[in-house]
RNA sequence: GGCUGGAUGGCAGAGUGGCCAUGCAGUGGACUGCAACUCCACGUACGCCGGUUCGAUUCCGACUCCAGCCUCCA
């Protein structure tokens, strides 16, 4: 299997640490806000990494870690006049509640920074120990980047013109502009834990340091993230990683694209986003999640109106073609070469577009055989579903989907069928037309197939 | 300015040194009472300029344009 890696700019043959086994760690959310589009593209993307992992035969210890304690988190908890924790618990459990609607698979470990404070201080401290980090005289602890040999080389940054860059905030307590705060001292009235420099709450990149080595250990297989952390948030937790443990730290770094709005990139600074609750209210959770995997998880991906219908598009033509038969209990075909083909898409680091054409070419011969094979018919939506499922897709039922969730009277969709129906034994086309128009006006549109009548929901 | 990545047919989106992506939309045909669904066939493409090559959208170089990061961000 080949697999991107930031850190070598190629693809890479995946050799993990321990045979059969994968350790992954990727950096979550900030939990004081509703999670948006940009976050589902993440969750998606990973989640896939994940299943996929998983149906090649790896046993994954899958991390994701929790930022439940940092500066915007005060900020927000200040302005709503409300504890930061109570702030936090409360987007966190909404943002599981969008994972499990987005069928995101939970991870074996959730870390949550304000639960490895403990960690983090014995990190922060065996850096201090041996000269990584020192103490400020304003109550903060700074990592100490001019001693770190190849500094910001996963974003391939040059550390000199990081000194020079005009966006390098100058404070009088480092004394290099590019240290970055391990701990920082509270200000009144701001929420922190005791520590051999006082009162105060971690840095913000030593948390994932402190939760991914001591869930993991001080090598792993695989860091993730979006592509927008990978400096300095990536580049600071390799310093300080390394310089605490004198480890490598990480194999291997995937970091997903953006998502665009006109063109944009999708940020909470520049308040153009989609939160994902509100996009499941017009969407199906299905349509959305093919909307993030028909693009790959590392090129950008531009959110529309129009690509979302075109993501609906496909998933009816999908259940289209699952409708009618019946996979329960069905063998799925075996050494077809579609599965093939659709392994070979994904073995190339998790190219989904490519293995949704391959899925695209099995519906094509569904649709073929169904009439004529029915048995060969089912054996191929039977393997349609099992190959859907590592991408988290088609394992609705095709019916239900296609009537999307039933928003109409069934029973009286029904007794219009019937006698539409009715009309059509007796030949009275018109009267028959015209039921049908009466079911139009109900977005219902009737699929005669041989013989049996069956209908869904217009868009 | 530095570092990354991108530019493919009406739209979305893969990929490849010479032949097919795939989906939607479009055109013609089959099926249908008519439709819908489905099947068959068809069309339109690789930003621009050079180079390498028998042959380049694919490799190399220049150029143009776009985006991400360099400040919190998935």
């Amino acid at each position: 299997m080949k697999i991107y890696n930031t850190l070598t700019q190629q693809k890479e043959e995946f050799v993990p640490i321990e045979p059969g086994k994968v350790r992954m760690y990727v950096c979550g959310l900030t939990t004081y806000d509703y999670a948006h589009i940009g976050h589902a593209r993440m969750l998606v993307a990973f989640d896939v990494v994940v299943r996929y992992l998983r149906a090649a035969g790896y046993q994954v210890t899958y991390v994701r870690n929790i930022t439940d304690i940092d500066d915007k988190i005060i900020k927000r908890a200040k302005e709503n006049g409300e504890p930061f924790d109570v702030l936090t618990e409360r987007f966190i459990t909404f943002t599981h509640e969008d994972e499990a609607a987005l069928g995101i698979v939970r991870p074996d470990i959730e870390p949550r920074a304000t639960g490895y404070i403990g960690e983090i201080i014995a990190m922060t401290q065996t850096l201090i120990g041996n000269g990584s980090a020192y103490a400020a005289d304003n109550g903060d602890v700074y990592f100490s980047v001019p001693g770190f040999a190849n500094y910001a080389r996963l974003s391939r940054k040059n550390p000199d013109e990081l000194l020079s860059g005009a966006r390098i905030e100058v404070d009088e307590s480092k004394h290099d502009a590019r240290d970055f705060a391990l701990w920082k001292a509270a200000k009144a009235g701001e929420p922190g834990w005791p520590s051999p420099w006082g009162f105060g709450r971690p840095g913000w990149h030593i948390e994932c340091s402190a939760m991914s080595t001591t869930c993991l250990g001080h090598t792993f297989d695989i860091h993730g993230g979006g592509t927008d952390l990978m400096f300095p948030h990536h580049d600071n937790e390799i310093a300080q990683s390394e310089a605490a443990t004198g480890n490598t730290f990480v194999n291997l770094w995937m970091h997903n694209g953006p998502v665009r709005v006109n063109d944009e990139k999708m940020s909470k600074s520049l308040n153009n986003f989609f939160t994902i609750r509100e996009v499941l209210q017009k969407y199906p959770a299905e349509v959305v999640r093919y909307f993030l995997v028909a693009s790959h998880y590392r090129s950008f991906i531009n959110y529309s109106e129009e690509t979302l219908q075109i993501g609906y598009d496909a998933l009816e033509r999908f259940y289209h073609a699952l409708k009618g038969l019946d996979t329960n209990a069905v063998v799925p075909a075996a050494d077809s070469v579609y599965e093939q083909r659709f392994h070979a898409a994904m073995h190339d680091d998790f190219n989904t577009p490519e293995a949704i054409g391959v899925l695209f070419e099995l519906v094509r011969e569904i649709n073929r055989l169904r009439n004529t094979d029915a048995a060969q018919a089912t054996g191929l939506a039977a393997l349609l579903r099992k190959l859907g499922s590592v991408l988290g897709l088609l394992q609705a039922n095709a019916e239900e989907f296609l009537r999307k969730g039933g928003a109409v009277d069934a029973a009286l969709v029904e007794s219009l069928i019937a006698q539409r129906n009715a009309a059509r034994a007796a030949k009275n086309w018109a009267e028959a037309d015209r039921t049908r128009d009466q079911l139009k006006a109900l977005s219902v549109v009737v699929e005669d197939k041989n013989g049996v009548t069956s209908w869904r929901i217009e868009r």
